[in-house]
DNA sequence: CTCTTCACG
DNA sequence: ACGTACGTGAAGAGC
């Protein structure tokens, strides 16, 4: 059967556009053009074209009016102007189709839909199988057995493929019926007007009964109530949109389906487009796959047993090969600087003096990627890597946390394409392996010659965007602490662990035992979808909530209903037990390494706020919220004498005070009241003596809510109070902080003018989703605004407090290590006799750590194991 | 590999 | 009419 691929060009390039334009890094070629739509298409295509398709065709749409325009004027009506930096890529698109030698298409006084509609029929007719390609999902009604939709999900790098039973999975109707849909609920972005008062669910149900629109129009009488009434004053409005949303299948034109059929490109042709555009990863690919092309000029790698003495500055590569970098092998090392560039395995690197001397060498400047990584999985070695001054991971992530970590994605920013995935060279999953010696050496080496090149273009960035001191100051000491730490690691006492084991173990099975009781039926309790059959269907117990794939069986439901049935209670206290039991009882006994320690990896390239994570383990998430939980912290314990613990005490409140200039929470603070108690008297009206705990839980939620750029129905979800109460208790504040209010909506427009907002530090979030069309991305765009700079400043906050320490503990010649940080936590393997020095340097180095108009406050304890902390 | 759930700040 | 609090990581189920 023959296969014709059919591309919506302006849906899809109208995707591209907005899927990158927003990250306020436009993509544009050398000479200014911007090129993301293109570029972004481009990729998509070429993404198509590995399927080698037969046919292939793009459908544009013609100017701007349509037949759509003359049955209703103000079609497409609300529209936003398209942006030039959009309208000069229309042109560029169809250059690009033409060096590609792809056929393209467009008619006077029709859409692209149209003529993807009238093909793909008369393609369907002559037995043709036709995926048609588009992020527009009227064009849902052109599925059928022979005609796929292929819609776009996440920008336009993945598709969904749309078939008839897809269609009906998600809708509950037929394909065709998505006119009738469109008819009746209408489009806000075409401006279809539909029928007032009918949304997505009211049609579905109407269509589920009526199957048309028209027969709809037959069946008026039988609507009832205010509903039925609307409907009845609109119909004709409503047959009316469903015209305007229907694809027209025989646009007048001819057709000749060979004139689709893709014959490849001419090499010269697209390899002038790209170099003309500046799209060089395109080219590259391109590059690849054209055996005629040479390669350009390799590097000269030296691939060398010992290595010469190492006099210049040079990037250094440490080949990694597992994900934990502290049991992994190391393969080998790369050394790149302007006159050199060698290669030299592991074992060759240990038993070389000139490359001891070079890594351990405190004046020759080494620069790397993920510094962290290269300095800590060395170490276990017994190589000591020592001046790393330049981080390119680091100096990416602080221009852009939201780029991918990986060394060639952060390569593509700068648009340097020279560097492979590792991926690309190891291979994956089971067929991972290390590949031959000149393979390896290539990969590291480019590696290195991409951190060489790109390190001042980096560090112009980051001084261009004022964020250099960021960088310089805070990340870079950072990440030498974290090695430090991470090295260090906390010591377990397995003992604790397996005593829990087997305690927990007995208590899961006699709660797996009552509740099969329970259930009268023996099934897998960890299984929602089992678990969701036997509560809701076998037990009949009422169900709130479902989830795309069943019922939803999340705490807070099974809370709900814990008086209904003696089987929630059982099943609550299994869930709970058998998380602590796999994830920290048997899942930290797993990583505990023979030095009887766990060597956690702290990520310092990947929130979006600033924050670190950790995992293999997550040291963040040890269990205390609940007492069985948190008997877990008795396996955590000091290597020397004690474990010593500071926390920062409402550190984003007192961020937020600060930042929002609120007079009121700042004289509160520094007077070190209770500040829920503050908050409740201040919305509730009443003094603070009068604040009962009731009063005070609710304004702790609305203290929280206010971090989050809480909604009233979010607030009053977490306190369990009508939405109208939410919304009273937040007016109520905003009333008595107008500051705040102030403030959050200066965020929000600063976000929405620059596409990005700043913690204290300069620390930048873009946020895409503030000036996105949809309402509800939109409004998750302005939590976002409100909340980044809070909990991001919390995040410069506490990082300087561990450089000041750590600084402190060094001056003074201590021998106590930092070991934890839990966001708003430190936490130390403290020697007795250095107890009292320690917990004042801790003290002082997290008070101290920013000058700010509210004082800082930070708490803490010594013991023998976690568990006693605080 | 994705989804759901639940551990933390 | 819509669907809703911010940031993470790990485990198990089920495709």
């Amino acid at each position: 059967m023959k296969e014709l691929v059919m591309i919506d060009g302006n849906s899809l390039l109208y995707r591209a556009y907005y899927a990158t334009a927003a990250m306020g890094n436009m993509m544009v070629n050398k000479d200014g053009i911007p090129t993301n739509a293109v570029y972004g298409f481009a990729n998509m295509l070429e993404n198509i074209l590995k399927g080698n398709p037969e046919y292939l065709m793009v459908a544009f749409d013609y100017g701007k009016k349509t037949f759509r325009n003359d049955l209703f004027e103000v079609y497409k009506g609300t529209r936003s102007a398209t942006p030039d930096e959009l309208v000069c890529q229309f042109s560029m698109i169809r250059e690009y189709l033409t060096a590609h030698g792809i056929k393209y298409q467009e008619i006077e006084g029709y859409e692209g839909d149209d003529i993807i509609g009238t093909v793909s029929t008369l393609a369907s007719k002559n037995r043709f199988k036709v995926s048609i390609v588009t992020s527009d999902k009227d064009m849902l009604q052109l599925v059928d057995d022979n005609i796929s939709v292929y819609l776009t999900k996440k920008g336009v790098a993945e598709l969904e493929k749309i078939t008839p039973e897809k269609f009906k999975e998600i809708y509950g109707l037929i394909p065709d019926q998505m006119r009738d849909l469109k008819g009746l609920m209408g489009d806000k972005a075409d401006n279809i007007p539909g029928i007032p008062g009918v949304g997505e669910k009211t049609a579905l149900k109407l269509l589920k009964q009526y199957h048309t629109v028209e027969n709809l129009s037959e069946h008026l009488d039988e609507l009832k109530g205010k509903m039925g009434e609307k409907i009845r004053d609109n119909i004709d409005q409503g047959i009316l949109s469903k015209r305007i949303a229907t694809i027209i299948k025989d646009v007048p034109i001819e057709v000749d389906l060979e004139e689709y059929r893709y014959q490849g490109h001419d090499y010269n042709e697209l390899a002038d487009f790209y170099r003309r555009y500046s799209m060089n990863s395109l080219l590259k690919r391109m590059s690849l796959k054209n055996e005629d092309i040479k390669p350009q000029k390799e590097i000269d790698i030296k691939i060398v047993e010992s290595l010469p003495i190492i006099k210049r500055d040079s990037s250094l590569v440490v080949g990694v090969y597992d994900t934990n970098y502290h049991r992994s092998l190391i393969i080998g090392f790369a050394i790149y600087n302007d006159s050199e560039a060698y290669y030299i395995s592991l074992e060759n690197a240990m038993n070389c003096n000139n490359f001891k001397s070079f890594i351990e060498n405190e004046t020759i400047e080494k620069y790397g990627y993920d510094i962290k990584k290269c300095i800590n999985s060395s170490k276990w070695y017994g190589l000591k890597i020592k001046n790393y001054v330049f981080d390119l991971q680091l100096a990416s992530y602080i221009l852009n946390p939201s780029l991918k970590d990986e060394i060639r994605s952060v390569c593509e920013y700068y648009e340097y394409y020279d560097v492979l995935y590792d991926e690309e060279v190891y291979g994956k999953g089971a067929k991972k392996k290390i590949p031959e010696i000149d393979v390896i050496a290539n990969h590291l080496v480019k590696q290195a010659k991409a951190i060489y090149v790109l390190k001042d273009k980096a560090i112009d960035r980051l001084q261009h965007e004022n964020q250099f001191e960021l960088y310089k100051d805070v990340e870079m000491p950072v990440a030498k602490i974290l090695a430090e730490m991470e090295y260090q690691g906390a010591k377990i006492d397995k003992e604790v662990l397996k005593q829990l084991e087997n305690q927990f173990g007995q208590e899961i099975s006699i709660l797996e035992k009552d509740i099969h009781q329970l259930a009268h039926k023996e099934f897998n309790i960890a299984s929602p979808k089992q678990l969701g059959e036997v509560l809701f269907e076998d037990l009949k117990l009422p169900f709130a909530k479902k989830t795309k794939t069943g019922y939803s069986t999340s705490v807070d439901i099974l809370n709900k209903l814990q008086d209904i049935h003696p089987i929630i209670n059982k099943v609550l206290k299994y869930r709970m037990l058998s998380k602590l039991y796999s994830t920290y009882i048997i899942g930290l006994q797993e990583q505990v390494f023979v030095d009887g320690k766990i060597h956690t990896i702290y990520n310092q390239a990947l929130t979006q706020t600033g924050r670190l994570s950790s995992t293999d383990p997550n040291l963040q998430n040890i269990p205390v919220k609940t007492p069985e939980g948190k008997l877990i912290r008795k396996a955590f314990i000091p290597e020397y004498d004690y474990l010593v613990s500071f926390d920062y005490s409402q550190i984003e409140l007192r961020v937020l005070a600060h930042l929002a200039k609120v007079k009121s929470l700042i004289k509160a603070f520094n007077e070190d009241k209770d500040i829920h108690r503050h908050t409740a008297s201040e919305i509730f009206g009443v003094s603070e003596e009068q604040v009962d705990s009731t009063m005070r839980r609710n304004a702790k939620a609305v203290n929280f809510g206010i971090i989050y750029g809480m909604s009233d129905f979010g607030l009053a979800e977490q306190v369990g109070v009508s939405v109208a109460e939410a919304r009273e208790f937040i007016r109520s504040y905003f009333e008595n902080y107008p500051e705040i209010k102030d403030y959050m909506d200066n965020n929000i427009e600063f976000c929405k003018k620059n596409g990005y907002v700043t913690t204290m530090l300069n620390r930048k979030r873009f946020i895409r989703e503030i000036n996105e069309k949809n309402y509800m991305r939109q409004e998750f765009g302005k939590r976002l605004a409100m909340n980044s700079p809070i909990q991001g400043s919390a995040a410069d906050i506490i990082k300087v407090a561990m450089i000041k320490v750590d600084e402190l503990l060094k001056k003074r010649g201590l021998k106590s290590k930092m070991i934890l940080q839990v966001h708003d936590e430190l936490i130390f393997d403290v020697y007795k006799e250095e107890l009292g020095e320690v917990m004042e340097i801790v003290a002082k180095g997290m008070t101290t750590a920013v000058k700010m108009d509210v004082e800082l406050k930070s708490e803490g304890s010594y013991a023998v194991n976690w568990y006693e902390l605080k």
